[in-house]
DNA sequence: AATGAATGAGTCTTCATTCAT
DNA sequence: AATGAATGAAGACTCATTCAT
């Protein structure tokens, strides 16, 4: 069944795949058999499309990461100028039920765990680290002095990926309750 | 030269290799091999004490916990019965010198990722899941209205976990700043 | 575009594109893909001309054997009779620039080393070397006594073969020193 | 049946089992496995003891030049000063019974196919080139004028290759008819 | 006529595990 | 108690070949 044009096709149907079976492997346990199983398609195909597996582990990182950022970037549009509506969009993008899915989270996991041994994974990470730092800075230094706002953008985003974290590990939470605890974190310390 | 108790040595030898082989090259590039040469003995070996591979990851974990649970122990002891100063205790714990380590903390990270697909891990985890959360929620149900007291339990146990996260992944961050943001929460929440 | 004639022409490109990936990469290394790009055709062209890769690497050796059959052929007519000129001329044809050639040198040891495991290369090797076996024995038993033609055939046949594969191996030679050299030990054999 | 000091055994037993593969199939179809089945051990041992296929290769062709240097320092030793004696000491080298077998011919025109494109086995050939050239030239120097010397060498060097590929490529010819057209042509050169 | 998508057999390599010593 | 020789299954990857378009 050759067909022509199927390369857009084809990679996102085997970076689908690889979030998939990360999600039920995990990274460790994610080979080329398992993915291209998952995909419906020959192993040999892999390297057709991507060059070989690091290079689709990387894209797949870098799709969740595209995926993210344009939900980000859509929010904050639609959120107005607003610090306070601003940091809350960021909040629910990364608890919307897109990205805060078993899969996903458990993909994350995976590669968050491969970073720092892999130059091309820990780049991608620090590159999204650094977004989310500098997204979360930037409102929170319109409420909150200088120095309280650098902790608690720290702490906003640490918050997060705990979240995420303790999702992956248990399950136990919903996107609304992760987000209910960020927001809490956020109003007790705009508050005091 | 056949020695009489080398099993205790020989045991936490072989822990302390395979930590530190995590922290090196991440529990993926982590084989028997990079674990018996730096322990300085011969691959077999881990075999004759643990019975294999997975055992010996099991039993690092389980020695990482160990260590953390009678920190954990000790300090609350001299904490006394103020909640609030058993929350520091237990924040304390989490960011002091032997458990925020990079080797250590790539370790934690390396177990997490694999717990969702690994029993034995999956269990461990668990365990130190709930432990840290009764005991958080046990404090802070003495200072806040039970619905509160549950949110900030899940907040500062994943803010907890994010801290050590980011710091995995960043190594921006030492353990006194991270003890600084996760007080500072505490705070705020207190606080409010 | 499908155009008419095109057999002779694909066929001749890519007969020249597997001489120079032999010599780029040596025979091991050349395979449908390289060939392919170094034609500027897709893989699949060549199942379309040549049935697969090996009928196409028996068709570049037989189209290197005809070249130089051609060439000696066309320099044994302009030689006339004179034994002593005709053997120059089966001399000068090995030497001359288009068959001592890097390339072309490469080519041949590649097939060489695969022949003998090849019925169909060994076969050609074979009909090659018969014809300069004859060739040159035809022209020294005119000049020598039976035995010591015979032995002088061997000798040159083989110094011939000797000096190319040096050449192919180091380079430091060109055709007028290796001819030289072939032409000395004609000379040394037929003075004695 | 696990034993101690078995490196040198295995090392070797590989070794001829590589020759013994190259010899049967050539070195484009010598795999891990044709050699390790030749061996009679399992293809992981390779790795154990060589770190791979390339370096078994490597070792292989050293482990050929090595013999044949020994042979080529034992018989001129045993030739005395005399220019002739060394000369035909070397020569006799090249067809004696332990080089010039149709498995050691045949692995050595697969290494010389493969050198001109792999910089290790490359650097072996030049380094073996040189030493015969460099023999052959002392004694030559003793009998000829410096520019026929140096003409005779090329000569003589090509043609103990070239009666060894026409050897590997027709097996017409055994050690001694060839021994016998060498010293025909250094008998006519230095008979000139 | 020509492409390039797709396959699957085969290659090298890695690695946990076993076992004689 | 400890070694390291040896295995064999599984991994990523390559490549000649097929085939729908």
């Amino acid at each position: 069944m050759p067909k022509v044009g199927m390369e857009p096709i084809r990679r996102r149907q085997l970076i689908d795949a690889t979030i998939a079976s990360m999600g039920e492997h995990g990274l460790a346990d994610t080979t080329v058999q398992t993915i291209s199983r998952g995909a419906g398609v020959s192993p040999g195909i892999i390297h057709h499309y991507f060059g070989g597996k690091d290079e689709l582990l990387a894209a797949t990182m870098r799709s969740m990461l595209v995926q993210l950022r344009s939900d980000v970037t859509e929010r904050l549009a639609a959120a107005g100028p607003s610090p306070r509506a601003r940091l809350e969009a960021i909040v629910d993008c990364n608890f919307a039920a897109g990205q805060f899915e078993p899969r996903v989270v458990a993909a994350w996991l995976g590669f968050w765990a491969q970073a720092p041994h892999n130059p091309a994974l820990s780049r991608l990470q620090r590159i999204n680290a650094r977004r989310l730092h500098s997204n979360l800075r930037h409102s929170l230094r319109a409420l909150l002095p200088p120095d309280r706002a650098e902790r608690v953008t720290m702490g906003l985003a640490a918050l997060i990926d705990g979240l995420w974290l303790r999702f992956a590990l248990t399950g136990a939470m919903d996107g609304s309750e992760a987000r209910a605890v960020a927001l809490g974190y956020l109003d007790a310390e705009l508050g005091a």
